[in-house]
RNA sequence: GGAGGGAUACCGUAAUUGGUAACGGACCGGUCUUGAAAACCGGCGCCCUUUGGGCUUGUGGGUUCGAGUCCCACUCCCUCCGCCA
């Protein structure tokens, strides 16, 4: 949610930033609506000032024993009025905050203008590797290697599941436990398990709502909404609070699952673990304040594109273009994976800052350490990683010219010092 | 699911028959000091058109000139009973 009164002051520079995005949003409306609310504001305190100060007065003539039978019947007008226009204010500022929940955030200043083609390459690791052999893609491999069954998968659920067998749900515990082992022990991050279901407050917080209620799955009977990545949780854990610039920054990881509806994908990324209507994903989040939160963005980064680098996975980092950009996000660096069955880079971690979008919007504040006024936070997240994807490209990477795939070296130690992933019928005489 | 208790500002705690939220702590600033502590003064939630005013006692309604206080509904927490991995 972006701020009223920045909106009312400099609507220019709001409407140039929308433009960026290439989104349109009631601005005009959004002002008008502002203006009325404001002279109603004025004019109903006006009112609630005169109420305060002859309701006192009723109260002392009341405590010495005289009349007050006329000033009473004149607040009980003026009461009845103040109610009448409490009414139209709230009519207006549901109407107002409602606007305000749909527009996006500003792009930052340092985020490269266009659409989805218009991204900047920021930077290579490693060198997508050259087979001697026709490597096959994930959705085949894995399901020859018996580890991956998207059938069963699609009888017990339906299309976009999976069901991980043998090696495969090994595979997904233990880059689950590496990843996290790495961010708690070497990147400073605190876990946490968060509930994989939320009410509608906390996807308000986060963005998810009001606007993309759809890309969501919500349980029936309660109205819970099924997280879509562990930074929903994870962001409202101190919505409404305030917290200490002493306790800034705050890093915390999670693993969690995420249900998405991937109501607008139809036909895209059909086959593997690639779209999913449930994936793992170990999740990177922080609480910052303001002046370091761009710092604090490349540093996330970094943290997410060392997974890939013990991992020996070749991938690019990007910068995401303006009109490309998430609805809370200010700016986004994608880390994409070398895939060699799409023969390109494919997304397999996002990491933003939402600057105070988010916190405005969840109320998380910090007071300053000079005293002065409570601060909004910064908030940032990443993946880290998406735990399907990650299975993917090693399956795809690590393949061998007869269909076994090799364990990155760092994962043996969590798979019971396993080295690669051999064929069904050698796995079931192993 | 049943019964009872509770929710007040960053934290902790008060408020007679309904009379307009008191106090303590933490934190910040100031005075004082070589420096610090103590003491004292001010600040320490939000909004507006800020020398001023309005709002804020879990949420939403109602009664009233006036509600932390009375009434209704709801949310969450605690205790006990029942059920349960």
């Amino acid at each position: 949610m972006l701020d009223l009164r920045f909106i009312r002051n400099k609507p220019d520079v709001v409407r140039a930033g929308l433009e960026k995005r290439g989104a349109e949003a009631a601005l005009d409306r959004l002002l008008a609506l502002d203006g009325q609310w404001r002279a109603k504001v004025h004019t109903v305190e006006q009112l609630k000032n005169e109420r305060n100060t002859v309701s006192e007065e009723i109260g002392r003539l009341k405590k010495t024993g005289a009349d007050a039978s006329q000033e009473i019947e004149h607040m009980r007008i003026v009461s009845g009025q103040i109610k009448a226009m409490d009414q139209e204010i709230k009519t207006l500022e549901e109407e107002l905050r409602s606007l305000l929940l749909l527009i996006p955030n500003i792009p930052h200043a340092s985020v490269p203008l266009g659409g989805e083609e218009d991204y900047a390459v920021i930077r290579f690791w490693g060198q997508p590797r050259e087979f001697d052999f026709h490597p096959k893609p994930h959705w085949d491999l894995g399901v020859e290697l018996d580890i991956l069954d998207f059938e069963r998968a699609a009888k017990m659920a339906g299309a976009r599941f999976c069901l991980y067998k043998g090696a495969g749900a090994l595979l997904e515990r233990a880059l689950i436990n590496f990843m996290l082992d790495l961010h708690t022990t070497e990147h400073g991050y605190t876990e946490m398990l968060p509930p994989f279901m939320v009410n509608a407050d906390t996807m308000v917080g986060t963005g998810q709502l009001p606007k993309f209620a759809e890309d969501m799955f919500q349980v029936k009977n309660n109205g819970f909404y099924l997280i879509p990545t562990a930074e929903v949780p994870i962001t409202n854990v101190y919505r409404d609070e305030v917290l200490s610039e002493d306790d800034l920054p705050i890093y915390i990881t999670a693993y969690t699952p995420c249900f998405r509806a991937e109501a607008g994908a139809h036909g895209r990324d059909t086959r593997g673990l690639i779209r999913l209507h449930q994936f793992n994903k170990v999740e990177l989040v922080k609480f910052v304040t303001p002046e370091s939160s761009y710092d604090e963005l490349e540093k996330l980064t970094e943290n997410a594109e060392r997974i890939l680098q013990l991992l020996r996975l070749p991938y690019r980092v990007v910068a995401l273009a303006s009109a490309d950009l998430g609805f809370s996000a200010a700016k986004t660096y994608d880390l994409e994976v070398w895939m060699p069955s799409y023969n390109d880079y494919k997304e397999i971690s996002s990491c933003s800052n939402f600057e105070d979008f988010q916190a405005r919007r969840a109320n998380i504040r910090y007071r300053p350490a000079d005293g002065g006024k409570l601060r909004l936070v910064h908030t940032l997240n990443g993946s880290g990683l998406a735990v399907g994807r990650t299975v993917a490209a090693i399956i795809e990477n690590m393949q061998q010219s007869d269909g076994t795939v090799v364990v990155p070296e760092v994962l043996r130690p969590y798979m019971g010092g396993f080295e690669c992933i051999e064929q069904k019928e050698l796995i079931r005489e192993a």
